[in-house]
Formats: structure tokens, sequence, C-alpha cells
DNA sequence: ATCATAACGCTTTTT
DNA sequence: GCGTTATGAT
């Protein structure tokens, strides 16, 4: 190589860094590594989302310009020149020019995929980049989630392996259906074979690439009766979504990849499409994602992981973490890069997660530092029980507000949903605003399904399953026995039900009912008729009314079918966004593939300024400046079934590591000594997580008074000791043993003026009495009318 | 066919 | 302790 292109390759290099000059110098490199296969090892907060968007920036605009000695055109010394004073002095009208020399083969955006775990993320990550780039360079780049870009790979193929490209695809839901089903069909006891269970065995089978026949041979030589038997369900579940024409969410990957591996026309187009191919969350991938991501990346291996081991927290769902940690085994000549400078939290916080996840053995090794500043210790709380402990945090949380804070600023974790219970108890009756995340799904609620099984019927009227779950919603008289017998007669004649309730008349069997089958099939045929002269919105409508399905909510008319009705009409919005994001595809079925793929509706609950609560698992990925874990007692968190199984314990340690990381500002843990759950009592000794934080980085805000009897507060040899005196709860007795505290109420009127600590000034409307207790309404100056309980909030009311 | 009562069972969750 | 579901009675 001559000087010239040595001087050049200097200044390209140069110039494409200065274009990304605000990133620290780690997550540069992870920008300007284009080629070959690399780890990325993104730490918690460590600006992993920034570097992946500007990596795929980069590689659209410069190509292999930062990670290559090529130069794709003669240059001259002019050109050299050039560059060498536009890294150092770049200006807007040079910038062209200076892109157009530096680049080499810049991918087109259809070259570049990007997969993530979530529709959310997905979507985050194309709308950044559509900033970034501009709409039309970026619309085109593949950035989905697996299994919509698997979709659309089967959408195209997948009858080159014998399925028909226009399947269907079933939700958990609707696998649950069929396994019950099939349990039936086989005489089989729901009890011996619980639906769940099967399904996750069926999952780890597909996940293994194990067949029903290899599956159940395996245990046929072990003598495993009952797994023989689950092999014979495991055939049938198959069976039945063949016949259906549908395919489950393990499906839609174990086909792509029997695609890409049997069929090398495909796999070569593909590999040659895909030059880069990069892979977030990529601790969180099971066996068949990560054959996927080998075989998409295999044409020129040009594959960036991005994950980190610590924040593995779906074991339980196949993410299998051995695909990351043993990544550089699997790539000669991987390039690693680790980022562990952390933009989020407080050195404390860090040091304090950081001791935690050390306790862990199979691990890369990290070790996240900050420049933000150590900020104020990791605050320990014991409380009685679980409704002292939401007391305190809404005390704490309150007082927060009091300062100056919002409320959207803080969060409360716990490891299960039924631990929101308590909390959201005390913050109704402190009129606190909150919200809680996760739980029943929009897109679970019974009514909704409905409305979308009417338009997979419509869309598919093979689908037996969606049409049984319609066909007697609203009631038409058609009852659970006549449809078992027009699914019979389906099944012997090797029709799908529809035809059978279509022509049912013919069949003897079923004349009693044959009249009103007749009219259902006619009516889905009806709407079946409409469905491509009308837009998408005004078919939803007409659906809803035509089906009577809207009409049957509306006679019931009390509380719960009013927030059905809702739903229902919740779901046209949703059908909106769709046509807004889609318009080249705006079709029923188009509309139908987002919707089977995509599972969270909570993106408008941000905007609103209150409490969030969540499970730690939900809120990976998030940032709070106040945080609180609740529930860190041993049994809880780490819970019992991790108790003895080294393996679950280091995932619930890589869980609190998760949570701990979450706080910007401030970290409390809380743990309670007795608890009660699901209608049990128990006492808790504190988190052994507790005691891996280090003295230092903590403060014990006040440590429980001994009970002496009544509870087994066993100190288990450990370094420091539960038992220093501890504070009164905020309020409330919480044990018969306890003497009641003559809580001093407030006498309050309407009419008088008082102060909240934290809504501030008010009147009070009314007070009346209820159950020993007594609910106030007050009209605040400033944030509005709100309803109180005495015993709780008059704590934090003063009489003006 | 529809309603009522009993029995169960219960991490975590995305697609 | 609660919500879901299965089964039996009307």
């Amino acid at each position: 190589m001559g000087e010239l292109e040595a001087r050049f390759i200097k200044a390209r290099r140069r110039v494409i860094d200065q274009e990304y000059a605000k990133l620290n110098p780690p997550q540069r490199e992870a920008v300007l590594c284009t080629e070959g296969p690399l780890l990325l090892l993104a730490g918690a907060g460590s600006g992993k989302t920034t570097v992946l968007i500007h990596r795929v920036a980069n590689l659209l605009q410069y190509g292999r310009g930062s990670d290559s000695t090529e130069i794709p055109m003669p240059i001259t010394n002019d050109e050299a020149d050039f560059l060498e004073q536009y890294a150092d002095h770049p200006t807007q009208e040079q910038k062209p020019l200076a892109r157009y020399l530096c680049a080499v083969e810049p991918a087109r955006p259809w070259e570049v995929l990007a997969i993530t775990f979530t529709n959310k993320a997905a979507g985050e990550l194309r709308e950044r980049l559509e900033r970034m780039l501009g709409e039309e360079a970026a619309k085109d780049v593949w950035a989905s989630t697996f299994h919509s870009a698997c979709v659309r790979i089967l959408r195209r193929d997948i009858d080159r392996i014998g399925f028909s490209r226009d399947f269907t695809i079933y939700d958990t839901d609707d696998s649950k259906r069929v396994i019950k089903d099939m349990i039936k069909e086989l005489g089989l006891e729901e009890k011996a074979f619980p639906p769940r269970e099967i399904l996750s065995i069926i999952s780890n089978a597909k996940d293994a690439m194990q067949s029903p026949e290899e599956y159940a041979a395996l245990w046929e030589k072990n003598g495993d009766w009952r797994k023989v038997r689950i092999g014979k369900l495991y055939a049938g579940y198959n069976r039945r979504l063949r016949d259906a024409n549908a395919l489950d969410f393990d499906d839609i990957i174990l086909h792509t990849v029997k695609l890409l591996q049997t069929d090398k026309e495909t796999q070569e187009y593909y590999q040659k499409k895909f030059r880069y191919v990069l892979i977030d969350e990529y601790q969180d991938t099971n066996h068949l994602q990560y054959l996927l991501a080998g075989l998409l990346a295999g044409g020129r291996k040009n594959i960036c992981v991005v994950g980190d081991d610590d924040q593995s927290i779906y074991r339980f769902r196949g993410a299998n973490i051995e695909n990351i940690l043993s990544f550089e085994k699997q790539y000669d000549h991987c390039r690693v890069i680790r980022l562990e400078q952390n933009y989020r939290s407080t050195q404390n916080i860090l040091d304090a997660a950081n001791a935690v996840i050390c306790h862990n053995t199979e691990r890369k090794g990290k070790t996240l530092w900050t420049e933000n500043g150590a900020g104020e210790k990791v605050t320990v709380k014991t409380v009685f029980n679980e409704s002292d402990e939401a007391n305190f945090v809404a005390g704490d949380i309150m007082m927060h507000c009091n300062r100056g804070g919002n409320w959207r600023d803080h969060a409360i974790l716990y490891r299960m949903n039924a631990q929101s219970n308590a909390l959201e108890y005390a913050f109704k009756r402190n009129g606190i605003p909150y919200k809680v995340i996760g739980g029943t799904k929009f897109f679970d609620r019974a009514e909704v399904k409905d409305m979308l099984a009417y338009l997979c019927v419509i869309n598919n009227p093979t689908d037996d399953l969606r049409l049984r779950r319609i066909i007697n919603v609203p009631s038409r008289k058609i009852g659970a026995a006549t449809i078992d017998k027009a699914q019979l007669l389906a099944m012997e004649n090797g029709v799908c039900l529809f035809d059978v309730v279509r022509e049912a008349s013919r069949y003897t069997e079923l004349k009693s009912a044959a009249a009103r089958l007749e009219q259902f099939a006619a009516l889905i045929e009806e709407m079946r008729a409409k469905r491509e002269t009308m837009e998408l919105t005004e078919f939803y409508s007409f659906v809803c009314d035509r089906s009577g399905y809207v009409r049957m909510l509306e006679e019931k008319n009390d509380m719960e079918s009013r927030g059905r009705l809702e739903n229902v009409e919740e779901l046209k919005s949703s059908m909106m966004g769709f046509l807004e994001n889609q318009p080249e595809n705006p079709t029923l079925a188009g509309f139908l593939d987002e919707i089977a793929l995509y599972t969270d509706l909570d993106d408008q609950s941000d905007a609103d300024n209150c409490v969030t609560m969540m499970t730690m698992h939900s809120a990976k990925g998030l940032e709070f400046p106040y945080v609180y874990v609740v529930g860190m007692e041993d049994g809880i968190f780490p819970g019992n079934r991790a108790m003895g199984e080294p393996e679950e314990m280091e995932e619930e340690r890589r869980l609190c590591y998760v949570a701990m990381t979450r706080a910007k500002e401030k970290l409390t843990l809380t743990n309670a000594r007795q608890r009660m759950l699901f209608g049990r009592t128990t006492p808790n000794l504190p988190s052994r997580f507790l005691k891996e934080i280090p003295e230092g980085n903590m403060e014990w805000l006040s440590r429980p008074e001994p009970r002496g009897e009544t509870l087994p507060w066993e100190d288990d040899g450990g370094s420091r000791s539960f038992y220093e005196p501890v504070e009164r709860p905020i309020s409330r007795p919480a044990a018969a043993n306890r003497k009641p505290v003559a809580a001093p109420l407030l006498e309050l009127r309407p009419g008088e003026s008082i102060e909240h600590t934290a809504f501030g000034k008010g009147m009070v409307l009314s007070v009346r009495p209820m159950g020993g207790d007594a609910l106030v309404e007050v009209a605040f100056d400033q944030v509005g009318t709100k309803k109180l309980m005495l015993k709780t909030a008059g704590v934090h009311i003063t009489k003006l």
C-alpha cells in the first residue's frame, strides 16, 4: 500500500470518528467495528440503544469505511488533503463530499437486519432511525422481532416445505385450548396432564427440534409412560395445528429454521440479502433463535450480538444464557467490546448492584462505573408486614412529591403481580395516582379476543378454533353438544367445521339445529363478502353491529359490560394505528398478522403523571429516579423455588441486579417480617441478597424490634443483626398482639381548610363515616378533588 | 342452555 | 384471598 493510500485510510477513519464524537470510545468502537462477528457486552444503562442506532446509521452511511483498508475508487492527493482538513474542521457544505469519499459499499436499507425482542423496541429503533436518516432510508431496514421477521419470510416461502402460505397464528391461549381438547380426546385427566406444563414441554421439544415421534421414541425406550402420553399429545397437537393451517409462536421460528436449512435457494437468498445482522438482547435468545441467527448471518458472518449476561432473566421461557457465554467459541476471530460506563445511576447504586451480581459464578464479568458521583446510599427498610410496607413506600413518595418531585419519577418493583394488591390498596387510600403495568393485557381481554375471533373467521373460515369461540357468542342457541357433533362430522368427512355448519341440513344428525347453524354461516359469509369492499375500520364497525356482539353488551348494561364495550371500541383505535403505519397493505389479513404478534398497548400510559408499579421482569430496560424494590425476603425474592437450585438462584440474583440498576438517584429496598400471600401469613427472613450489599453503600433506615416468641427470627449467624430497635410503622396496628394504636383521628368538617403534605392546601367537601374510618373528599387548590381515607391519609393532613 | 356453587392453585412473560 | 374453571342442578 502506498503512502497516499495509508494517509487516505487514516483520514477516512478520522472523518468517520468525528461523526460519532459524542460517543465514548468503546461505544464508538462498537459502532465502527462493522465487519465480522462482534460480541457487544452492554451493561445496564450504558447507552446500548444509542450504539445500536448509530451502528445501523453508520452501516447505511459508510458501509465498511471505518473497518477496512479498501479504497473503492482511484484517489488523488487533493482528496486525501481534503479529508484531513475536513476531519479537523467539518463544515456542512463539505459534508456530502466527505461522506461520498469515506463510504465503502454502504449498505442499502434492506440489507440490514436488526432483531429486537419486543415490537415496542423494534418500533423505537425504527422511529429513531427515521429521525436520524429520514423516512426513505429508515423504512426499508428490517427492524423487527424474531417473530415478525420470520412471518415475513414464511409468508413468502413456507410452501417450499409443504405448508400453506396463508397460515394463521395461534397465541398461547389458542394453543392451550387445543391441548385441552386433545386431553379430552385421549381420555386423559387434566390434573395428571396440566395443559400449561404440556405446552411448556412441547415448546421445549420444538426448541430442541425434536419431532413428536422422536420425543415419544426417546421416552418409550426409557419406559416413561407419562412422557409417552405427552408425546401423543404433542403429535395430536401438531396434527390439529396443521389441519387448521395454523402455526404457534414456536413454529414460526422452527419452520423458518427448517426452511433455511433444507432449502438452499432460500438460504442463499437471505444470506446474500442480509449483509449485516444485528441481534439485541442476545442473552434472551433460545436455541432456535440461536440457530436462526447463525443461518441468517451465515453468508458474510457480519453478525453483531448485543446483550448482557448479567441481565438474562428469561430462562423459564427457554432463554439460554449459553448462547451469549459461548458466542466467542462459536465464531473464531470474534471481537468483544464491553460497555461498562453507566450513564444512569449513582456510584452507590452501582456498587451495591455490582456487589450482588459478583456472587454469581457463570458470567462474563463486567464492572459498571459512572461519573455521576456517589449519590445517596441505598436505603433498606424493614417493616412488620406488607401493608406497613405499602404505607412506608406511599409515605416516602408523598414526601418526595411534597418537596417538588413528580409521581412519575417513582417506580415500585416486586417479584410477583400478586404483590401489587397491598400497594394498590395503600395508594388508593392515600389518593396517590398510580398505574400497574402487566397483569391482564388488552389483547387478553375476552371481549377483544372475541372480536378478533370474528375477524379471523371472516378472514379464514377454516379457522375451527376461533369459529367455535364465537359461534354462540352472543347466544344463537347453538350448544356445546351441537358443536361437538358438527366437529366430529367435520373430522369424519375431512372438511373444516365451517363447511359442516354451512351445509348443516345435509347432515341428519344436526337436523334440530341445522337452521340456526346455516343462519350463522350465512352471517359469516355476508360479512366476508364485504371485507374487501369496505374500509377496514368501517368494516370493523359493521362486524361489531351485524354480529350482535355490541348489542349483547349494550343490553347487559352493567359496570362490567360498559368496560367491555370500551375495549371493543378501543380495538378500533389500534386498527387506526395500524392503518397509519402500514398504508401499503391495509387489509384485514395484514391487520390480523400484525395483531397476532403484537401484545402490548400500554404505549399511551407513559404520558400520565403517576407512580408506576410492575414486576421486576417488566422493568427491564426502563429507568426511574426513585425505585423501590419491595418484598426483599427469602422465599419471596429469591423465591422458594430457587432454594437449593444454584442455577435458579443465579437467575434470581440477575433479576435482583436488573431491579437495582433501574434506579437513577435513589434506591430503596424493603422487607417485611411477615407477609400474607395467597391467603396465608408466613414469617420471612430478609433476602440473602440484602446481605450481599456492602455496608458502605447502604443505610438501614430501621431494623425490626425482636418479636420474641411470636416469630422465629433466627439470625443466621451472618455478619449483620436484624434485631435493632425499630421505628413505629407509619400507621395502623398490624397484629393482634400489638397494642392497637389509638390513632388520633382528625376531626374534620366540610368547609374546613387543611394542608396535605403532598397535595398542598385544600378545602374539605364532605366527610362520610365508613366502617370505623371516614371517607373525606377534599378540593385541593393544585391537584383537584381527591377522596382520601381519614385513618391512612390523616397522618399527612394538618388543619389550618 | 344457563346458572350456581364448589374446588383448585398460584412466579416471572414475549411472541 | 381471589379469580378462574368444572361440574352438576334446574
